[in-house]
DNA sequence: GGCACTATACTGTATATACAACCTTATACA
DNA sequence: TGTATAAGGTTGTATATACAGTATAGTGCC
């Protein structure tokens, strides 16, 4: 049994997960949540203070507390997939499989999966969509040493990063950002403009000491932004 | 006057940041603060939950509550200065201050300083130059009263974020990265055409709560790319 | 010595209560 | 009409109390 003030939680972030409140919306205030829940104002005031400091609500003296705006924008810290952060923001999230196939790596790839011989890859192809509008096209190579049956799942039930987490655990990142123009085929896949930019985020991943997979994330710079925030000790440096 | 838990947090952050309570440490237990700050179980209990929260400390039932260890992350994710990157390659760093004034907040920078109402600002803008060539223009914007004799300061000896890391302790980060078309000025500022891309790393400061400084870092994207690596524990979250 | 039990300390959760500060709305008054 | 004032709802903080769950140290017993 969970504790009450996880519940409390727990129903407020599916509110707004399914969209039935959406950015803006004022939710039922202490008071309301203590009659409708059956407990204490200390424990719903505990549920709604932690909401707000995870920057889900936003609290005013005197007035109430309102679903806040999600920035769209993408952790590049956690290893979080696109699925559900654009779930969690109350949107809907659709994917197209552009291709699936395997593939034998050129000498770009070889180096960066740190083999010394060229092999087999898998490679996946997919646009990732927050209602109906594409903000991601992802470039997936995987490793098919560590991750055998990638390619015999279905990509529009779990994205590539889902099942990849779910099934390997990954012990080291590594992430490079940078900015280009796109293509002509990433032009139409995205359906964006030959002059807007793009962010490319490529990251390799390890699991004991064996790159996983490499993947290439392009976001429109119109759409998407890559987020991050921590707390640092007194050097200056993250934790 | 500030309220009790926020006093007991700052008293037991002080303690770790000067370095008397190191990683590991057995921080006082939720009674001892009852007795030493003449609060009650339930305030000592939030100061310590919050820090756990914020990951300063971790709490172990029927045993107590400890400083936790502070890995650090790598390269895009410290506050490095970009004098030193440039200098560490053995490569020649210069810089261009193109305007320096104070200025008032418009509602973005309210926004972001956190502030109820717009007030006054310190804003810089500079080119920074490896070889000669222009690599990071940057618009900074600082707290002026946290920093207060931030205007003063010679930039082409010292530069601002170098200045800012000496004097004023960051505790908290966070960064946004984005793709732009530099408009007019930014092609003239950093000698690039209308066609090349530029990344926008976008990064907020606090301290102690306050936000101290807000800075805009666009880097060409021919010259530059954004860099971590760091490792993971099995949630695929960062150390 | 080894084992079971107990006492103690600590964190985790939950409640009832209280007061302050803030905002909005309604009301009374000039 | 315009301005105080009052009332009620909302969040923010603080206390006292209670009980559950967990880990550790000590005690007594076999």
């Amino acid at each position: 049994m969970q504790p009450l003030y996880l519940q409390v939680k727990d129903h407020i972030l599916a509110n707004i997960a399914s969209g039935t409140w959406a950015a803006g919306t004022r939710v039922p205030s202490e008071n309301e949540l203590v009659e409708s829940f059956g407990i204490s104002r200390m424990t719903a005031n505990r549920a709604l203070r932690e909401l707000a400091g995870d920057g889900y609500l936003a609290r005013v003296p005197g007035v109430g507390t309102f679903v806040k705006e999600q920035a769209a924008r993408t952790s590049m810290m956690e290893l979080r997939n696109i699925a559900e952060e654009i779930t969690a923001r109350g949107h809907s999230y659709t994917s197209r499989l552009i291709s699936r196939e395997t593939m034998m790596a050129n000498t770009a790839l070889t180096e960066e999966f740190e083999w010394i011989n060229p092999q087999n890859l898998f490679h996946l192809i997919v646009v990732h969509e927050e209602n109906g509008v594409s903000v991601q096209l992802e470039y997936r190579w995987v490793n098919p040493l560590i991750a055998a049956d990638f390619l015999i799942q279905n990509f529009t039930k779990q994205t590539p990063t889902a099942y990849l987490l779910n099934t390997v655990p990954v012990d080291e990142l590594e992430h490079s950002v940078s900015a280009i123009r796109p293509d002509d085929t990433q032009q139409i896949l995205l359906g964006i403009s030959a002059d807007e930019p793009c962010l490319a985020l490529h990251r390799r991943s390890w699991s004991k000491g064996a790159v996983v997979t490499v993947a290439t994330l392009i976001y429109p710079a119109s759409r998407y932004a890559l987020f991050s925030r921590y707390k640092t000790n007194a050097q200056g440096k993250p934790l």
